[in-house]
DNA sequence: TCAATATATTATGGTTTCATAGTATCGACG
DNA sequence: CGTCGATACTATGAAACCATAATATATTGA
């Protein structure tokens, strides 16, 4: 069974001779995955009226746990976006009342940012079709299939953060 | 042996207790190392003074095979890309000196993109770091496992791909 | 052939993002 | 204590991006 990524590599052979097959076969693949699943949960969260940025941001607070706030600087780094890009975010966020700002208790240079009530509803209301589309895509492997494939990424990200800091930003 | 995203996982489990931990787990390492390669590859670019997104276009011009060749509506397809984006990249590749436009002989409402002398030089310059980068990735795995994974991961695409467009857009 | 519709690209204006610098607070050290 | 450097966030202006519409050419069908 055939993929269009074997058809581009069998075709970018005759261009680039030195071309590691396998290496490419494996990157390209993921690379088209995670942009196939970005897409795919983009368009799920607009019926909800919500942009990706938005879950993101939400998904983060969630996933601090009780009392569910974090700073903006960690959420920058956890996000991989500008902290200028992330005031003009939390201010819309704010102004959508989905999150609130608040000086932090024991350090007040710092912000906390908390999910309000309606900013826990709105994330509720969006996990459950961002979970299903995930698990939509991985429906094909069989538990064991999973599990392999499971295994063989958790090698490689053990590799990669051995000679450098953790691929998973902490919040 | 555990990664940060066994860490996390097993963290969001307080919170969000019907998760399905392997499914998060394969889809959250492959977006990290997805991440991960392209910050990577946008490090190694810049040590050449190219920016990814000039890469991209360099990539698929070059590989489109003689006479190296594309129309921008294909480029905006296959990077992603608004149109009117792609017509302001190509503006600056073309002041650059990397590529030049032409009119299209056959459809002469069309425009064809081609790759410069100097365009070819600096994908030529480039693709040796963008290739070790992958491999360099993927080394931790052996020749049998990178098989499998190569495998596992194009049983997801032929799936994905069965109930909609390539995920691999062509140029 | 000519009108009508479709296609390919680019120009324009508004929104978003980014780089820089500014304000406020903290911590360390004299 | 008081100054100095470091840290946390945000305001400001520049750059990039996107949605829309405009221009030019092609294609179809009387």
């Amino acid at each position: 069974m055939r993929d269009s990524i074997d058809r581009h590599i069998e075709y970018w052979q005759h261009e680039v001779p030195d071309l590691d097959v396998e290496v490419e076969g494996v990157v390209t693949r993921m690379q088209m995955l995670v942009r196939h699943l970005q897409q795919r949960r983009a368009a799920a969260l607009q019926e909800l009226g919500l942009r990706s940025w938005e879950y993101d941001i939400l998904w983060r607070l969630r996933s601090a746990g009780p009392p569910y706030s974090v700073t903006p600087t960690a959420l920058a780094v956890a996000l991989d976006t500008h902290p200028a890009t992330l005031t003009n975010r939390l201010d819309r966020l704010t102004q959508a009342g989905l999150v609130a700002r608040s000086r932090a208790a024991t350090d007040r240079r710092s912000v906390v940012v908390v999910l309000t009530e309606d900013g826990h509803r709105a994330w509720e209301s969006s996990i459950g079709s961002q979970a299903s589309a995930e698990q939509e895509l991985l429906a094909p492997l069989s538990p064991r299939e999973r599990e392999t494939l499971l295994k063989l990424l958790r090698k490689v990200v053990v590799a990669a953060e051995a000679d450098g800091p953790d691929l998973m930003p902490s919040p």
